[in-house]
DNA sequence: CTGTTAGCGCATTCAA
DNA sequence: TTGAATGCGCTAACAG
């Protein structure tokens, strides 16, 4: 294994200090052009590049971002951090990625070590279960050691920092109005507990549709699924009442794509005795047969501002910095799953 | 903004030097309860915590490594990571993500960059553009200057590394056999160029299954899709034939899935007049209708495995470290794409 | 044109 | 029991 080269091996090889060495590379005018060429030659020929460590510490900072999201195994996730990324490498930065796997312990865990000056500035989506422990002082910490930080999608209103989220409410609302416009006329929300922010935002949506058009909101047909337990056994409740619905608005994909295969089972057909929409168009909903129609987040240009934002933060020089909250407007995509024939 | 605190601070604080203060906070024996005690409380007030990036360049270790992948909004990936992850954190070590998009050029600067003293490891699946250039200095002088890596799914040969992959030839091979198993007579391939290391081996899976027993290869059905054109138009090809086949083996379940959207437009039954099988078993195989039967990668335990091949490779006093390749084993999921009724 | 010094934050060796 | 000195690799202010 060969020793990386540094800038003091190069000096000993010439016999120079290391200051001029450093001076040499970076072209300083100080140092004469004969010796400049030299030891860049030199320096090209062992590929010598700055140390990052070394670099990180002088300057106070890295140079990359942190990232701490629930779970990665998600398509919307991956759509953000992909926006995220190609800014923030064209930006010169890079990206660190952590999951909480929606645990409160881990994101502390996860905020503390990137704190730790390994990171100039955190991108955060709530976990669940700090959602329903309403714990945050993690981030204030966080705040309060200077460290600038922005949150997307499951996001905190006490918490003051910028913020990128979806149009949950319009979003459910745009939803539940095309169920209403191609003529369902009892429609249930799959949706999640009240304490996941995005689910009750998306179910509030849902309601002020139906109430918009003079339909009853029936707590019957407002199905919050607790991931913990048996999810597939919770939709199947839909079905199994007397009067089953005629439209459905599941608050994501996966929530959608098992409502069509349990209505299947039911022998309900979709779309013509069931419509169905879902929320997040990731590929369950381009690939599933009948493809889903559902309402379209926009990860990757969440993934962009948030980055943007956070860069913005990072640059200026905090006085009298102005926090906002981006709200990305979402859009229908309407495909076989609503199209009745 | 609140600065961070350091053990300068805590020493000047209490008018003792620095090395006082780390020693106390080591719970050196070197030095006095009581003071100990006091700077502990001090310390614990203000929640001290080691600067990183000092810790990083006196140790020159880091205790985070580099992940380069190709995509990562893609299911099989994202469990790759998920199994790092959690060993990773399990010993101690963070992770840092970078994808390479599938360019060349991402792949070596993203090496450059994680090389630079940043990551005490790399775990790495090489970009298709990397395998179509057969380019693979970079990796070469990784090697060269010591740091340790690991290769996965997408490996190259020549490069002498630790290497974690799926038994794609097998896998490519059972997937083939249960078609033939279950009755088909005509079995296409929907796979990628060859110069796609795991593709070209499905492949070969394929045409074993198939010659062992005796049937026939023909180059009509071996579709290889290029993913720059149109895949769609590519795979419609299949079924424009006068004889379509009664069976499909995808190397991917995006493929599976179109060739299933297609297969309904032309009218074709599946499973009953075409049986599909794909590879990977991620969301839109669990989800979609009728559910995809595939060929499980088992892409958790990949990364379980590369990790810990690597941290294995970090410890190791690097004197005659021995390199070893991990094939990981599939396996066959039946479900409803597959079963004729 | 080149070198010395100091400092980023920490741990450690050696001296007091 | 405590502290001073050294070094990790680099840059920049200041000397020469």
């Amino acid at each position: 294994m060969k020793q990386k080269i540094t800038l003091k091996k190069i000096a000993k090889e010439f016999e120079v200090s290391i200051s001029t060495v450093s001076k040499a590379l970076k072209d300083s005018h100080e140092i004469s052009n004969e010796l400049k060429e030299k030891i860049k030659a030199f320096a090209d020929y062992y590929h010598y590049k700055p140390n990052s460590l070394a670099l990180n510490l002088r300057n106070q900072k890295t140079k990359t971002i942190g990232i701490i999201i629930p779970e990665i195994v998600h398509h919307f996730f991956t759509k953000v951090i992909s926006g995220i990324e190609y800014i923030a490498n064209e930006k010169g930065y890079n990206v660190m990625i952590c999951m909480s796997n929606e645990s409160y312990e881990k994101e502390v865990l996860n905020m503390d070590m990137l704190a730790n000056g390994i990171v100039d500035g955190i991108i955060v989506s709530v976990a669940k279960e700090t959602e329903e422990k309403g714990e945050y002082s993690h981030f204030k910490d966080l705040i309060y050691n200077g460290i600038p930080l922005v949150m997307f999608d499951r996001v905190i209103d006490e918490i003051i920092c910028n913020k990128v989220i979806t149009n949950d409410i319009d979003g459910g609302y745009l939803a539940t109005k095309h169920l209403i416009n191609i003529g369902c006329k009892k429609i249930a929300i799959l949706t999640t507990p009240d304490y996941v922010t995005v689910g009750a935002l998306r179910n509030q949506g849902y309601q002020n549709a139906l109430s918009d058009h003079n339909m009853q909101i029936n707590e019957d047909l407002i199905i919050k699924i607790d991931d913990k337990h048996d999810i597939e056994k919770q939709i199947k409740k839909v079905f199994a009442q007397k009067n089953p619905p005629d439209g459905i608005f599941a608050v994501n994909e996966i929530y959608a794509a098992i409502a069509m295969k349990k209505a299947k089972n039911y022998n309900i057909n979709v779309p013509n005795d069931l419509s169905v929409i879902g929320f997040t168009d990731g590929l369950i909903s381009q690939y599933s047969t009948p493809s889903l129609s559902t309402v379209a987040q926009h990860g990757y240009h969440m993934g962009q501002k948030a980055i943007e934002l956070l860069l913005t933060e990072i640059d200026s020089q905090d006085t009298d910095y102005q926090y906002e909250t981006t709200i990305i407007e979402t859009d229908l995509i309407f495909r076989e799953s609503t199209s009745k024939v």
